[in-house]
DNA sequence: ATAATATCTAATCAATTGCTTAGTTATAGG
DNA sequence: CCTATAACTAAGCAATTGATTAGATATTAT
């Protein structure tokens, strides 16, 4: 009986996320949600409830971008540990968009709001971290049969993911790239 | 003839610094620089300007701080290379106070303000992170005598760096362990 | 068509933001 | 002592924050 929304969900939190990934939480008013997303502050408040709850949203679809983009390339993949090393290529290009850097959302998102961050939020990024890892170490073990050895070099893998989205926003693509072949010449 | 200031500005500032820290420069509002400055708003703004010009300030105070526990620690080692490996586990015990992993002040600042960040703040971060890159090129010359090669150890640990101020704040310790001595292992 | 209901527009809410101003108080040089 | 000066207190500024409300507008089953 009742009326239909005119936008779809997915479409407009789409555009919030990318909105986000550029200028973090806080920075990120209600206003400019609305100009961005196109709709009311009512439609945006009645579909999800607060702007935390469009944050949580705008995270849920950067998480399944990233995956699409990055994980999957990575899972399909027969090349063993070099398949790891083009998930770190495809990283930086991923965090870079219309020539910004803006990191990864989700590590941004940790630094951004530390200690504090929803517990909700939280659990989101911690579940992709985890995804992520695992993707590394079914690749890892093409190399090495020692667990505790491919234990270790996933938690080195993880920690130089989070150097690359804080770094390439502030050195040159050179460095990364630097960075990049020395992770791997150590595996 | 006039007034005294009954308050140390560098005091006040020390302050400032452990709360942007702690928060961010966005979350932290003037009223709670105030309450934890110990001022009125009255004698912050004309002390230092504005909120910005605390925030510098603070930034100044972090440097001077990081200076003295970690860089010239660094410099005055005659261990060579293990004296960064000693410098990045000093960095991430720096980074933890009170129990709170709050990473590094200048990472934390890159990340949340990103391309925005004002000039003279960007400058401020970027001098510092040059002069620790060029303590740990001092460092990698007893390794190593060819110039090249040692540019690109300086950037695979700068980005390195990067990566453990912000996985201190979602890894374990034994995860940043294992990654401090992966990337020693070969160094 | 009509009634029911959810979505829309647009105005508004109290609270908080960074910052300023008016008026008082302390400190020194003459 | 007195006057000049700057630091103090505390109230207030306009603008913006996240969120809500009232009333108009579509949509669809009956």
């Amino acid at each position: 009986m009742p009326r239909k929304k005119n936008f779809i969900e997915e479409e407009v939190i789409e555009r919030a996320m990318y909105l986000f990934w550029r200028n973090g939480y806080e920075t990120t008013s209600v206003r400019m949600l609305e100009k961005e997303m196109g709709i009311n502050q009512f439609s945006m408040y009645s579909s999800f409830g607060s702007k935390e709850g469009v944050f949580i949203e705008s995270i849920k679809c950067y998480k399944k971008k990233a995956q699409v983009t990055l994980v999957d390339k990575l899972k399909s993949s027969s090349k063993g540990v070099l398949a790891i090393k083009q998930y770190f290529y495809d990283f930086v290009s991923f965090s870079k968009d219309l020539n910004q850097n803006k990191g990864c959302l989700l590590t941004n998102t940790i630094n951004e709001l530390g200690e504090n961050t929803d517990t909700k939020i939280r659990n989101e990024i911690m579940k992709f971290a985890l995804n992520v890892r695992n993707s590394f170490i079914e690749k890892l073990k093409t190399n090495s049969p020692d667990e505790q050895t491919i234990e270790k070099q996933a938690n080195y893998l993880m920690v130089s993911l989070q150097g690359l989205s804080v770094s390439s926003k502030m050195f040159e693509q050179s460095q990364l790239d630097d960075f990049i072949e020395s992770v791997f010449e150590r595996l």
